[in-house]
DNA sequence: CATTTTCTGTGAATGTTTTCACAGCGTTTG
DNA sequence: CAAACGCTGTGAAAACATTCACAGAAAATG
């Protein structure tokens, strides 16, 4: 019912609204919340409209209570609890950022296939190895991971990952994975990135820039 | 002229047909490339036409001329020199990631405030003061900037980088920059990603799920 | 050498997302 | 207390992106 822009456009919101909340903001009108992110004051109202909640047309939204209303749509627990496979260069960056210091996504269990990571505990996350990667992933109800392994041995971990029992992925490897219809895989893939902010960064002969 | 989402493709495509090449593969068909990428073969072709190239009804698209009229479309230059502010966790990865590995991206400069780093080569990438940004971007001809400071410091970097030349930032701090029209901002936010990689892993009462 | 096959390139149709524009309604103002 | 104001919620329009469907062409087939 709701696109996938949506979904991500809800959660930025849910992030302002929580830097409002924090600075003792109560109220909050569509126009302002654009501003911060970035948007049109009809998409925010529209998107809020999916959420359910109704602002008042005399102090708008009420920050808790959208928030509130924001998190029911959302979130299917307050704390989402999230495998990391893969603990190299940019798996330890993601434990030292998640690990503790968010609120609302915990990463509960890592996993590699290097034998002088696996059995520790890495920025306060176990390392384990992949033969235990069913039992932990159901012993911990894991339904999400993050997936930071070299692209040539992403898809085989993926096909891994769905026969633990995973319904998400987020996939860091520059590579398209399979998966079946009921897994969600979202691709985070900064080359991608790259070339599309330097594309736009233009030094581009976009129509009638000079050539000579 | 072309849209956000077929400079992505578009990028994509040319790293498969890089695969393809190195595999000793001449030609490929719109339906091969978009199983590959993920797309229809529609969207392959369409796609390929924003670029100007045109294939064969015989023999598709000949790959390396393909990736060449990609590369005359995307690319400023062969190789496009990037800057890094901010040599943290997620800093130190992305350098290990890029220096001397990628062949369309080469950081050739970094930043940060923290004088433990600054003067220093890390990952083969010299790490220097902010007071030296403009020099360097200017005596490097740096247009394109990773930024991956902490997310209050982040406008404030971002600004700095647009002082001193920089027409695109792909950003890493969850935050929304503000910057002129004629800069390009691209975001990359991991907890956007995985809130919606959770929405939609749903263990959500979707529709008509089964509730007890 | 006619026919069938299978592909590209693209106009048109369809589907999706964003924006417009305004009715309706509390609040403030004179 | 009536008028003016500024906001929300939302149908309808516009903009944008994807898919369909087919003409045209090169190769394979008989
Ligand atoms: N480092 C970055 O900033 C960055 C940026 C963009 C993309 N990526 C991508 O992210 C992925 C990881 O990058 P990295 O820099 O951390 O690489 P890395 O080589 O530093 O780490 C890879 C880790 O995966 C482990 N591993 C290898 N095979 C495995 C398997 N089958 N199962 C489990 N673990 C396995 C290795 O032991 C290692 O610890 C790569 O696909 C890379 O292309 C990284
Ligand atoms: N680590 C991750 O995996 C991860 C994931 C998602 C988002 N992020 C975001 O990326 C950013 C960096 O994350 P991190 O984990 O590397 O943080 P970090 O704290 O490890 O590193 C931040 C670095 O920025 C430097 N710095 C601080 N202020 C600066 C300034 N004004 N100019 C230049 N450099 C400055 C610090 O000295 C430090 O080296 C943060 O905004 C974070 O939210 C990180």
């Amino acid at each position: 019912m709701a696109s996938n822009q949506t979904i991500g456009r809800l959660s930025l919101y849910r992030r302002l609204l929580h830097g409002l909340q924090s600075d003792g903001v109560r109220n909050v009108y569509s126009h302002q919340l654009a501003r911060l992110a970035g948007a049109t004051a009809a998409q925010v109202r529209r998107d809020i409209m999916v959420v359910g909640y109704s602002g008042s047309a005399a102090h708008g939204y009420e920050v808790g209570a959208l928030m509130e209303s924001i998190g029911q749509f959302l979130d299917t627990a307050p704390v989402q609890r999230v495998a990391l496979v893969g603990v190299g260069n940019l798996g330890r960056a993601l434990l030292a950022h998640f690990v503790g210091r968010h609120h609302r996504f915990s990463i509960v269990a890592a996993f590699d296939v290097d034998t002088h990571k696996t059995g520790r505990v890495i920025h306060g996350c176990r390392c384990h190895t992949l033969a235990e990667l069913g039992e932990v992933l159901a012993a911990q109800e894991i339904r999400i991971a993050m997936l930071a392994v070299p692209p040539g041995e992403a898809q085989e971990t993926a096909n891994r990952l769905v026969d633990a029992g995973v319904t998400g992925i987020l996939n860091f490897a520059p590579v398209r994975l399979w998966a079946p219809r009921n897994v969600y895989v979202e691709d985070m893939d900064v080359t991608m990135a790259l070339e599309r902010v330097a594309y736009h960064a233009g030094n581009h002969v976009h129509e009638k820039e000079r050539v000579t």
